[in-house]
DNA sequence: AATGAATGAGCGTTCATTCAT
DNA sequence: AATGAATGAACGCTCATTCAT
């Protein structure tokens, strides 16, 4: 289980001792919040170390370039994404359709919890986006994605289910992002995601899923 | 019908006299010209006005700022959109799910065709997503689509209609938008359209569509 | 005569009106007295622009980069020495080592006479010397320096002329750069010219010249 | 023979253990490795530590600061090249003339050799050049050349050997230095030796030399 | 002795906006 | 009305040097 030494993106340095460990989540969190209160805009490197409490100069220790900070951010929320994702899908022992529905709900709601880091995020993406990390990520999850149609469509063609997964996958990220942007009671939370998840189902069914 | 004198974002004055108006649609060919060559990063007022054959202080006569300048492009983005909604949603001569594959189909052609402005203008938007103008459009499309789903779902409860109208509709930009991100071939726009037309006609019909 | 649009090193815009031309004079001044009295270590636009009385952004109008500036000051010195060779070497109302003799002694003395400039643009040569146009140069002295060897060694084989014209040259150069770095009295100058000139009419003579 | 205390540049301690001079050795050849290879804008403490696998702190240890480290650096190449000019000057068994040209020739070859490192160092010189001990070398060199010059012109006034010497000197540095700026073929190298030597045979033949 | 994380002043450069002409 | 030169705060990033461990 090498670490590859990247130069560009990412974490310069593996951090070892548990000092650099504090100081990677302190900036962390500091860009977090620099991103929820200022905005993609007024996300600068100076700004993050500030609020970290550190010098620009210990940033830079650890992330090469302010894109690779933003990226960071971003895989944290992918593999959080995923995490989700994963365990309720891949939970056997639940009807489909209903893990698809227990999954736009907590999607959309944590989309919600978080929406402030996340929508800041999304603007900040022209700077991350086009960084070579950024293309690795995603391939669990759609593996998971295309299991869980398998299960669901089992006498479909495999073109079906690919393009349903895609479809259903591209769509919960991205009615889940444009839905998080305006605040949202709880009361809203869950009448959206349960019109998403009636959407999701009848697809499903109307492509052969027999629940 | 009192022109307000605000300060703010959208002309700031009515181009009156034909010179204006030109020298308005100039800056806007220009300005998406610039924004589909060079990105939002390198969208500048003063490449702008250089490419438009004008004077950066020109500029600033018809637009009182860059936000100003990128809404009015967003604004015509979303009034070519509504036309497009509106004329295939109102045709009555067309079955319902009929019209929703129509507009499914020439909307994400349309945001195919036209990536590279719409992914810049996106990319954009933290600079002008603030402005109070922004928030005043898209009251023609609801409403248009909240009269097609009436019309589709005739028996369904008002709340029915207005969130799988509001599903719909927010459905279809973000995908769109999302989608649209990568370059694709026209067979895969077909596929994907249809795939995503599938995804709400069996909703519609699970809602009480009796076509 | 049409200038072409280089977008590297040099001026960035032809100075057309006055005001402009009088901003570039003061800047290249600021600029040569910021090198001769902070040394090539400290010369930065910041301190240019201060010292000539104007933003940054106005430096920046007028030179595209750091490089540039240093790369026209430079410009302005080999002009200069251009004039000085060729207006000597050209001069055939004189024997030909006595202008070599009086070429010595222009070259070394104006050399030291700007020793702090010259010395530092000299420490700056990294930053500019990789630029396309320092390149270019050199053309006319190169060609006098040509003929004034065939008019001093008729007999001589091409070769030889070339070699030997390329070695005063450069010896001349490299000679009066070095020379200049320590403070010099005028008696020390002149007699170091002599020898010097001595030198290339030996070996001038040792190559065919009759005087 | 006391030690000065001076915290200025040169070796911080007299290495006496035999770990401290590989390190300051490791720390050389490091430091030269990067000059030729980087150049000298990329030439950072950081950089030479690593690549002579020590940490930054060690290289402070034995040289108090960078300057210190690039003068150590030229130094050496003094050193080495005295001994190349004394060992060939002082080669009584050869005729004068003759030690000159072996010695243009062994020069220039060496300086085109190492053209990476000295090119690199001289666009290092304005970091290093005011150090103290700047100044105090070369002593040995002047001797020999003012030795060779007595010999070779028994019958000069003393001021005219103490001028020629010098100007020899200085020629063939600052050319040798300038010429090897551009990469050259061996052939030409031994054409532009044997024209540099030329010229300084002219010269000494010329001041009364009898060969 | 040795380490290498931490510092932070300083750099070159950009660009939205203004305003004298 | 139209121009475009001028502004200067702000940005991302580097690196010589220190010092707690």
């Amino acid at each position: 289980m090498t670490q590859r030494p990247s130069p560009s993106i990412s974490t310069r340095k593996q951090p070892k001792q548990a000092r650099a460990t504090e100081l990677v989540t302190a900036i962390l969190q500091a860009a977090a919040q620099v991103l929820a209160s200022e905005g993609a805009q007024r996300f600068t490197t100076t700004r993050v170390a500030e609020k970290a409490g550190v010098s620009v100069g210990s940033l830079y220790q650890y992330f090469p370039n302010k894109a690779a900070l933003l990226f960071r951010l971003q895989s944290d929320e992918w593999r959080q994404t995923t995490e989700l994702l994963c365990g309720i899908l891949e939970d056997v022992g639940t009807p489909p359709l209903e893990r698809i529905r227990r999954l736009v709900h907590a999607f959309i709601r944590s989309e919600c919890e978080e929406a402030a880091v996340r929508g800041a995020l999304n603007d900040a993406a022209p700077l991350y986006r086009d960084a070579p990390e950024a293309r690795d990520s995603r391939a669990r999850s759609d593996r998971t994605v295309q299991l869980f149609m398998r299960e669901t469509l089992p006498e479909a063609p495999d073109a079906v289910c690919i393009m349903a997964g895609d479809l259903i996958r591209t769509t919960l990220s991205s009615v889940g992002a444009e839905y998080s942007e305006s605040p949202r009671t709880g009361a809203e939370v869950e009448a959206y995601s349960d019109a998403l998840a009636d959407m999701f189902c009848a697809y499903l069914r109307s492509l052969g899923h027999r629940g």
